[in-house]
RNA sequence: GGUCGGUUGGCCGAGUGGCUAGGCACCGGUCUGCAAAACCGGGUACAGCGGUUCGACUCCGCUACCGACCUCCA
């Protein structure tokens, strides 16, 4: 009863059945971010989606590799124009410090960032300054094809030659002609057979810190070469799945797809999937648009647009309730709305061991699970599956009032949907007792509930209530149920 | 200017040619000593104008507004 898994595929620009090119493998390939500076709620979002791709696809039974780069070299601040300075570089710079410590230095927060929002690790995480030699035999082949040339000690791709055999464009829907006519003009193109023409390896400058040896010079090599060597290195020949950012899809996919189809001879990717953006008032969140939240700001609230500080959690919840198509709007209402419902639903999934079981059940769990699978087939629908899991919870909490009933078996598969879909797919996990740091604040709390409890049988409400205001006060939530009294931090 | 996408209720955000998205907020009720939580119930929606259709928020066209890409960006 299982339905088929799709996905949309940016390349035929509508949802496709996912058949992986050597079943049970999947291969999963993601660009993963240039590490000059902190990372932000949007790469929060490309990682959150991609995690949530690459569990769903083990759930499924898949063997999958996941690989996603660490781009440490080559990315310029203006790719076309002799002017562009490498961003590693450049902030190596500002800092005073050598490019190979912001490289460091960065990766070690991306990766601090990633392992807060309980991201599963890349099975293999290649650096681009570590396939300086498979990005020069991939410059090497492409020259061979003739789809390259050399230019003052610098190669570039010939893009004009490309487009007689293939369509460069097919990803992005753009039109040769209109980029040519469209394409900017810059300073110091004079290599180029064409604007358009792309860099693959480029010859370093005087005072250029970041360079290797090459048989055309001694340099580095051009932003969409790595990837394209990495992934199809460790991936294959060609390869399942392409992920990214929407953003990336031109030039940098784009010049991909052309490379890698110009070396092989054929397509090199099968799926290519793309999340969208964070916007911001309506608007891209970006480092080039100065309008970025780090993730450290969003957990410290230190930022001029929070008005607090939020969970990592919060934040994973907030990406999910929206289609990873969509572009989601960033405000402090949507974040608390988010935070709340994902308290809701955690505290939904902590009453599951405290139902108590019938003969029948009076509610259709098969149904529900039913329902969240085939929302996660239509091309990882998250938030529909969410919805679903918000029907459940309705459910959970109408049987713990004891409005409804669940026989042991239905209890056993309610149990089974929440732990995989929300702790195993989804990647949510339980906030931690922050605060509770030791048994001693929760004795403490306790005895203080325990002194509550006597003095509301004794009708005594005035110290009863004096307890209760207090412990709100130092962020301690009371909650009175038929079996006694719940708190929480 | 070119290409593509969007416009859903107070906010976020799904979806469908006719049948409840969901979350948050709000209102009423149940429960509770009171409150919180939970449960039950409630209301407001599909940018505008035409067209196709028995019927459109959903398809088509036009208009308005917003955004993305065309430089680097997740």
């Amino acid at each position: 009863m299982k339905s088929q898994f799709r996905i949309y595929n940016t390349l035929s620009r509508q949802k496709e059945d996912f058949e992986p090119l050597n079943p049970p493998f999947a291969g999963l390939y993601v660009c993963g971010p240039t590490v000059y500076s902190s990372p932000h709620l949007g790469h929060a979002r490309v990682n959150i989606v991609f995690d949530v791709l690459y569990r769903y696809l083990k759930q499924l039974g898949f063997r999958v590799r996941y690989v996603r780069n660490i781009t440490d070299v080559g990315h310029l601040e203006n790719e076309e124009a002799d002017t562009g300075e490498d961003k590693i570089s450049k902030k190596a710079r500002q800092e005073h410090l050598e490019p190979m410590e912001i490289v460091q230095k960065y990766m070690n927060s991306f990766h601090r960032n990633m392992k807060e929002l309980n991201t599963l690790e890349p099975d293999i995480e290649p650096r681009a300054t570590g396939h300086i030699i498979e990005q020069q035999q991939l410059i090497s082949r492409l020259l061979e094809a003739g789809i390259a040339y050399e230019s003052n000690s610098s190669v570039y791709f010939d893009v004009n030659k490309y487009n007689e055999e293939h369509d460069y464009g097919a990803l992005s829907g753009r039109v040769l002609e209109d980029l040519m006519s469209n394409t900017r003009e810059l300073e110091g193109q004079d290599e180029k057979r064409n604007v358009y023409d792309f860099a693959l390896w480029k010859k370093a400058s005087p005072g250029h810190i970041m360079k290797w040896p090459s048989p055309w010079s001694v340099g580095f090599p051009g932003w969409h070469l790595e990837c394209s060597a990495m992934s199809m290195k460790y991936l294959g020949e060609p390869f399942d799945i392409h992920g990214g950012g929407m953003d990336l899809i031109f030039p940098h996919h784009e010049c991909e797809i052309a490379q890698s189809t110009a070396a092989l001879h054929r397509q090199p990717v099968k799926y290519w999937v793309h999340n969208n953006m964070i916007t911001i008032n309506g608007q891209k969140m970006a480092r080039s648009l100065g309008n970025f939240i780090t993730l450290d700001e969003l957990w410290s609230g230190d930022h001029e647009m929070l008005e607090r500080a939020y969970e990592p959690m919060t934040i994973r919840f907030f990406i999910l309730q929206a289609h990873y198509r969509s572009t989601l709007d960033f405000s402090n209402e949507a974040l608390q709305a988010a935070e709340k419902g994902f308290k809701r639903m955690m505290e939904a999934i902590d009453k599951l061991d405290a139902l108590k079981t019938g003969d029948k059940s009076t509610i259709d769990v098969d149904d529900l699970s039913g329902k969240a699978y085939a929302a996660m087939n239509d091309d990882l629908n998250t938030p529909v599956m969410i919805s679903h899991l918000f029907d459940g919870v309705r459910m959970i909490n109408s049987v713990f009032d004891g409005n409804e009933k669940i026989s042991a078996e239905d209890l056993g598969k309610l149990k089974d949907l929440y732990g995989t879909m929300v702790f195993d797919i989804l990647g949510l996990k339980k906030p931690g007792k922050a605060g509770a740091d030791t048994g001693l604040t929760a004795g403490l709390i306790e005895t203080l509930l325990e002194l509550r409890r006597q003095a509301r049988d004794n009708k005594d409400f005035a110290t009863s209530d004096r307890i209760r205001d207090r412990l709100t006060e130092l962020g301690v939530t009371i909650k009175d149920t038929k079996e006694g009294t719940d708190w929480t931090l």
